[in-house]
DNA sequence: AGCACGCCGACT
DNA sequence: GTCGGCGTGCTC
């Protein structure tokens, strides 16, 4: 009786498929957690053995034998295959694509885990030869120059460098007995007994102290918290101390941080802590790098695994606590392809692994705040600045009736003015980047917009370009209108580039720093201005959103926000939130040290209730309001979203098939309603049409079971074929 | 997703 | 007479 194997492959069809065991097959077990090479269709592919049966629903001369087992022994283990697979039922997402989104790309290839990574060196008869000599070859010629002037043994990626098909070339070399393979078995390094301080940490203020010990408790089972923590108010020594203790149990931690610029930082602490291996895992590494790191996590060699959204699934036998910093950071959700959300996924993780999760923020999601007042996240609360750092005052500036100078008022202006006087300094906020975001003529009203969006053309002045921020289009900027011929072209509204023109006119001499993706084009060079403002050469720092994130700024008093309207009249329902974990974050950036700081918050709304109860009573204050708002609105996370996208070149298809899935639903359950389908907010994106559907539901298993019925019903729907469409379980923004 | 097969227009 | 467009059907 043969054994049937059910092996989830890298296609998007949400089913496994069944073969028999390879031909010739010695009798090593086939376990589940395996790679497998196996035919499909005409192509071979590497799948990973989900199970195992005696009996496949498959008729037998349609299955056919696993080409060849690429792991003697599994990569996943009964939980981490048990972990995807929920992410893969709870996402509606096929599971052969979950499980290739939890291996490292080198281990999507057919080679086995020590031969992922090749490399090859020359041998004495390889040096030995003239390449000049290979005047017929010019490829061999040039392949074994390149080669001799390598110090050593190169690796593939490096080869890659040479951008052309070296394979068969090297193939060549390797005949010839001039070049050797040297499969390198990664280091295994060896397991860290325990935990070895580099030096103490400095005493805890009651409440850390509080803190550490509720989680401490909970080593050894699953719960869950909620650390709940200012700028400034030491959570992360409140980290350090739970993964001392995890260290100390034999346990590996995996930390979780939305963005890869805030890794360093974490990391360094925990260098400077703990004498055993940190692994980084995020997308700023090569292949190599995050192979190795994700082996040693495997192995359980890795005490500590600090990374991104993409690391949530790395198998760490050991594991033992789960940290998620920022929890409430956006990133942690993938926006495209497979939409998980890292921070969900971390708690389901926990739960299954049997293991204690604390999510950290200032300014914690709506979703995790309600979870918390439930009782199924206990909240730890840190609220004391650390030497004595006075909170800031932050204060509305009614901008109705003020004249305005490239969006700063009058009240903004004369507070720069009186902070740079005093010697301090200044930070201002747009998140608007360019020189104006419309280009309006004069003569006749023609406004500048993408020929492939739904979107206006914006203004960069310094390279005289229009550009499109949403499929990054990019054409000259005309000097005369396209439509009348008029030369005089406007124009309207400020970005980042502009306020910075008139900024640098306000205040001659003063140093101007100016942060966003137009400015800062290399790495490296954000960590250049960074030093200029703690150095003191940049007086005043403008910038967008990536300024308000995990930066320290000592000296500086005043924090501008230019424009605040926007979070509050935005057609998404969680703009708010996101503008309150912008206020206060940005808050914690001003008046560190001895001196106080001051928040303006420029708007024309000063007495919108959501301003004022972030303003009297803090972030606690709006949660409670938001919250209130959310639950009498019926929204999450008082009921649960799915949000179904379709987009076709072709106009209509996207909404006639979502019509379609619209009316299915609305005959299928009273318990899940179908909103729209309407046009995304951008209908018209890079060429494409967008149309979208919201399902919403007080019940969660409702509406999942509804999602599955309604995936196997859309497949037949001739409508499906005729455009691109996908299912995003807990959409983050309804774009 | 790939990758085939299949059935209708502009070229050697 | 062929090359090639992308519709549709399938993958254990």
């Amino acid at each position: 009786m043969p054994t049937i194997f059910r092996i989830a492959v890298p296609v998007p069809l949400p089913r496994l498929f069944d073969y028999t065991p390879p031909r010739g097959g010695d009798d090593a077990p086939i376990l589940p957690g395996s790679r497998v090479l196996v035919p499909f269709g005409r192509r071979q592919l590497v799948g990973c053995v989900v199970s195992s049966s005696p009996v496949s629903d498959v008729p037998a001369e349609r299955l056919r034998p696993i080409s060849r087992v690429l792991d003697s022994r599994p990569l996943l283990d009964g939980g981490d295959l048990r972990l995807l697979r929920w992410a893969a039922e709870y996402y509606h997402y096929p599971l052969g694509e979950v499980l290739a989104a939890a291996f490292p790309v080198l281990l999507r290839r057919a080679r086995s885990a020590e031969e992922a990574v090749r490399r090859y060196g020359l041998t004495d008869a390889g040096r030995a030869q003239v390449p000049d000599e290979l005047k017929r070859a010019p490829r061999q010629r040039q392949l074994l120059a390149w080669l001799q002037a390598q110090a050593g043994d190169v690796e593939e990626e490096l080869l890659d460098s040479l951008e052309w098909d070296w394979r068969q070339v090297l193939r060549i070399l390797c005949d010839k007995g001039w070049v050797a393979v040297r499969d390198c078995p990664l280091e295994q390094p060896a397991v860290v007994p325990g935990v070895s301080l580099h030096k103490p940490g400095p005493a805890l203020n009651p409440e850390q102290d509080a803190a550490v010990a509720a989680v401490a408790a909970a080593l050894g089972g699953f719960k869950a918290f909620l650390l709940e923590g200012v700028t400034g108010s030491g959570k992360t020594e409140v980290y350090l101390r739970l993964i001392q203790q995890a260290l100390e149990q034999g346990r590996q931690v995996l930390a979780l941080l939305p963005e890869i610029a805030l890794t360093p930082q974490l990391e360094a602490r925990f260098r400077e802590r703990f004498a055993v291996p940190v692994g980084l895992f995020h997308s700023g590494l090569t292949e190599t790098e995050r192979l190795r790191v994700w082996l040693a996590a495997q192995r359980g060699a890795l005490p500590i695994l600090l990374g991104t959204r993409s690391a949530v699934f790395t198998p760490m036998p050991a594991l033992g606590l789960i940290l998620v910093d920022e929890e409430h950071d956006a990133s942690f959700k993938a926006q495209d392809g497979f939409r998980l959300h890292a921070r969900d996924v971390a708690v389901m993780r926990a739960r299954l692994g049997g293991v204690p999760i604390v999510l950290g923020s200032a300014t914690p999601s709506l979703e995790t705040v309600h979870n918390a007042r439930r009782g199924r996240y206990q909240r730890l609360q840190l609220s004391k600045r650390a030497g004595e750092a006075l909170p800031p005052r932050v204060r509305l500036v009614d901008l109705r009736n003020q004249r305005l100078e490239a969006g700063l008022s009058p009240a903004l202006r004369g507070a720069v003015a009186e902070t740079l006087a005093q010697g301090e300094q200044a930070l201002l906020f747009l998140n608007r980047r360019g020189y104006a975001p419309v280009l309006i003529c004069h003569g006749c009203g023609w406004v500048a917009r993408c020929r492939r969006c739904d979107a206006n053309d914006v203004v960069h002045a310094k390279q005289q370009r229009l550009r499109c921020h949403h499929c990054g289009a990019d054409q000259a900027l005309p000097s005369v209108c396209p439509d009348c011929g008029s030369d005089d072209l406007r124009p309207l509204g400020q970005g980042t580039e502009r306020v910075e023109q008139v900024l640098r006119s306000f205040y001659p001499g003063v140093g101007l720093a100016r942060v966003d993706r137009d400015s800062i084009r290399h790495k490296g060079e954000l960590e250049r201005i960074l030093d200029d403002v703690h150095n003191g050469k940049a007086q005043l720092l403008l910038g967008t959103q990536m300024l308000a994130k995990g930066h320290h700024f000592p000296n500086v008093t005043l924090v501008g926000v230019l424009d605040v309207d926007g979070g509050l009249f935005s057609v998404d329902f969680r703009a708010g939130e996101r503008l309150a974990q912008l206020i206060v974050q940005v808050a914690g950036r001003a008046g560190r040290g001895d001196k106080p700081g001051t928040v303006l918050l420029q708007t024309h709304h000063p007495e919108h209730p959501l301003l004022h109860s972030l303003l009297r009573e803090g972030y606690a204050g709006f949660a409670r309001d938001a919250l209130a708002e959310r639950q009498a609105a019926g929204l999450p996370p008082f009921s649960h979203q799915a949000l179904l996208r379709g987009e076709a070149t072709e106009r209509s298809a996207p909404q006639v098939f979502l019509q379609e899935l619209a009316e299915w639903v609305r005959r299928e359950t009273p318990e899940v309603f179908a909103l729209g389908p309407a046009p995304a907010p951008r209908e018209r994106l890079a060429g494409r049409y967008r149309w979208q559907l919201l399902l919403q539901s007080g019940n969660r298993a409702a509406l999942h079971r509804l999602l599955e019925k309604l995936l196997r019903h859309a497949e037949t729907l001739p409508a499906a074929a005729k455009l691109r469409w996908s299912v995003d379980v807990d959409p983050a923004d309804l774009y």
